[in-house]
DNA sequence: GGTTAGGCTTTG
């Protein structure tokens, strides 16, 4: 065999008595295909390119298959050289992104062989860091370090370009060294939820200003956060997808954690719930958003709550509906446990980028007793009076005390715990927010008169029967059971009861036709522009799963992300290019299949009327309204944990839409007729899940047979065949049947 | 590989 220089590798030419040599510079991960193929992607760099050669070490992509590719990443390290053998070259779809060579090596089939030629052992293939105390900066250096966060400040816009951090931290030293950090994004920010965390700090300068040190970031710095709390996670935060993380560091964390713990370094009480929230007194806060309304330009309304009600009862503040983003009303249950907070001066700019659902801390919230004034809307004296015991809830201008909003990640352990607590309260659920009138608009053929409808609630189930006529004359939102006859029911259609509900919003949508969605795909595809794929994404080919008889099968370009710690093939997205009835195959084959299309060269997702998500045969929507997509590589919180559509929703921007039963009824008694909606308790009713609806026939036979045994002529007006049952809310069809 | 900030007694 004679070796070729990597310049000279090109295309039409027969390598099979060629070889190429190279340094290992680059390791990617090992990606499970299906049908027990594996598939890993290497860079090798030639040391020692001959003179003429067009380029100077020049490297290449090679791409190995099956066990060749599952013995490579056992026993290479960077840094060894190796020789390959047996390849074929194709060319490199990644080109334009990594600027390595046009054409790569793969390495598939029997021929294929890789020699190691060098080898560099594992203790010497991570680049160590050593870490400085606290007590041992030297002015002028870039250090790395650990410590305790004592004091922070969220980031903030300073008057430069960039925006802020500032950080106090300490270690067992107990040296308190001052740490600032810049940068435009606030991704790269560290993510400091509270005192007691731990940060570890990369790449960072030692200043010195005032006779004090201060840690200043600099090119390249990486900042990771971790849980101050003994036997927190381990799982650091950041939003670098690369940073490296040995036992080491793990064992610097817990070390600095137990010895806090003994220095009291954390805060007994890290924030303060709603139900402990006194009047005067400054308080960290962990809520959700539900609505805000802008009061004026140097004054928004946030409308929050955390599960948990203020011993003091809250400030209530009227704003335009109009002006409000989230509902502008809540039941009264839930008005009770709503908080009104006035956030002031740079705090607006920042509040205006929350959106309702959001899980927030604010820092240095103050409760404030009695009636105060909101900018353009002065009570009356009157009311002032009336609301002297009510409490409000302000945040200051400025940054002083750490004063500050802060975004908290859905999968933080505060937000899972305030979670609990608002599944426990009582009276509410998802759909809440919900009424008549929003529900009348969603149907497509509305009754002529509204008034007709209830709203179901759960019941005791004790109550007397009574008749439509004396339901219809009696208060609205009282229990009531009923003896009825099914008259009729719509839609006959049952994709037509499927429903998308947004729990953000609170909008209901009909479910996006085939029709629709292959449009959507042709369209896609039709933009000619070339799509350069994320760096994370490997890129490649798959044969489109063929039907039986198999016709000729169509290949199309992927792009995978891979499991972070398992490694394991989990991820998908598929290039534009391909048909819905191609995507359809291919998530029969593949485990989460993203439809990706080129958008001014980036790869974005189809427009939300189309699935965002095929999984198996279920197929998952995003909100049009709430959604901010982006196509992200999904990160799992724990590593562990499967990917999901909940995950993938959140790396995507996507606001998951749920799907949900509706239908109406037309109830008839002796005294009278009337229209009710089904759909709160539609599942539990069918004793089928919505989702399980959208995509299995069994589901949807289910839901057809009961329908079909209340209401046998179909719902036609001959209703001479029609059954009575006594209905009761919060029962399902089975219980009914044994009732009766 | 430059600037920003460099807690701090807030108050609608």
């Amino acid at each position: 065999m004679t070796r070729v220089p990597i310049s000279l590798i090109g295309p039409d030419a027969d390598y099979s008595d060629k070889t190429v040599k190279g340094k290992v510079v680059r390791i990617g991960r090992l990606v499970s295909l299906a049908s027990d193929n594996n598939l890993l992607k290497t860079v090798i760099q030639e040391e020692d390119s001959p003179p003429n050669a067009s380029a100077q070490n020049p490297s290449i992509n090679v791409v190995l298959f099956g066990g060749l590719a599952k013995d490579f990443n056992q026993a290479v390290n960077q840094g060894d050289v190796v020789v390959a053998s047996g390849f074929t070259v194709g060319r490199s779809p990644t080109v334009h992104k990594d600027k390595l060579h046009p054409f790569n090596l793969l390495l598939s089939g029997d021929e294929a062989r890789v020699y190691m030629i060098s080898h560099v052992s594992r203790a010497t293939k991570a680049p160590k860091y050593t870490y400085s105390g606290l007590d041992a900066l030297k002015a002028g250096s870039v250090v790395n370090a650990y410590g305790v966060v004592v004091f922070f400040k969220q980031p903030f816009k300073s008057r430069g370009t960039d925006l802020c951090s500032t950080l106090k931290i300490t270690d067992q030293s107990n040296q308190r060294i001052a740490c600032s950090v810049f940068g435009e994004k606030l991704e790269n920010h560290p993510k400091v939820f509270q005192v007691g965390d731990i940060v570890r700090l990369h790449r960072f300068k030692v200043q010195f200003f005032n006779s004090s040190m201060t840690l200043v970031n600099t090119f390249g710095f990486s900042v990771l956060a971790f849980d101050g709390a003994e036997g927190g996670s381990m799982e650091p935060r950041t939003s670098s997808r690369s940073f490296h993380l040995d036992q080491e560091d793990r064992r610097t964390v817990e070390e600095l954690r137990s010895w806090a713990a003994g220095q009291a370094l954390l805060p007994p009480t890290p924030t303060t719930p709603l139900s402990a929230a006194q009047p005067k007194a400054y308080f960290d806060l962990t809520c959700q958003l539900l609505a805000k309304a802008p009061i004026d330009s140097t004054c928004t309304l946030l409308r929050v709550w955390d599960g948990t009600r203020c011993a003091h009862t809250l400030l209530k503040v009227t704003v335009e509906p109009d002006a409000t983003e989230g509902p502008s009303s809540f039941s009264e249950a839930r008005e009770r446990l709503i908080a009104n907070i006035l956030v002031y001066d740079n705090h607006v700019e920042l509040a205006g980028q929350l959106k309702p659902g959001d899980f927030l801390r604010i820092y240095n919230l103050r409760a404030i007793p009695g009636s105060s004034k909101v900018p353009g809307h002065a009570s009356s004296h009157q009311q002032e009076e009336e609301e002297v015991d009510h409490l409000a809830f302000h945040l200051h201008g400025g940054t002083a005390y750490g004063r500050g909003i802060r975004v908290l990640p859905e999968n933080s352990p505060d937000v899972q715990e305030m979670k609990r607590v608002m599944e426990a309260v009582p009276d509410e659920d998802d759909f809440s927010e919900l009424n008549d009138s929003q529900l009348l608009e969603v149907w497509s053929t509305p009754p002529e008169s509204a008034g007709e409808s209830v709203v179901s609630r759960s019941c005791g189930h004790d109550t007397r029967t009574v008749t439509l006529s004396d339901l219809k004359r009696s208060d609205p939102g009282l229990v009531h059971h009923v003896r009825v006859q099914l008259r009729s029911y719509e839609p006959h259609r049952l994709h037509q009861a499927l429903k998308l509900y947004c729990s953000k919003c609170t909008s209901m949508e009909d479910v996006p036709n085939d029709e629709l969605v292959a449009r959507l795909f042709s369209e896609a595809s039709e933009d000619p522009a070339p799509c350069s794929p994320p760096a994370w994404a490997l890129s490649g080919r798959v044969a489109i799963p063929g039907e039986r008889p198999a016709p000729p099968t169509r290949a199309v370009g992927v792009h995978l992300s891979t499991h972070p710690v398992t490694q394991l093939f989990s991820f998908f997205f598929h290039a534009a290019g391909s048909t819905l009835e191609e995507t359809r195959r291919l998530a029969a084959g593949y485990q989460n299949v993203v439809p990706v299309r080129s958008s001014g060269g980036h790869m974005a997702l189809l427009d939300l009327s189309a699935p965002f998500l095929f999984r198996g045969l279920k197929r998952y929507f995003g909100c049009k309204r709430c959604s901010e997509a982006a196509v992200r590589e999904p990160v799992c919180a724990e590593g562990l944990e499967p990917i999901d559509e909940k995950v993938l929703a959140e790396a995507l921007g996507v606001q998951l839409l749920q799907f949900v039963l509706l239908m109406k009824l037309e109830l008839q008694d002796a005294s009278d007729r009337l229209d009710v909606f089904l759909w709160r308790d539609a599942e539990s009713f069918f004793g089928v899940s919505a989702e399980d609806a959208a995509a299995n026939q069994e589901a949807q036979n289910s839901i057809r047979q009961t329908m079909a045994s209340l209401c046998p002529a179909g719902g036609s007006t001959g209703t001479s065949g029609s059954r009575v049952y006594t209905a009761q809310s919060g029962c399902s069809f089975t219980d009914m049947l044994q009732e009766y």
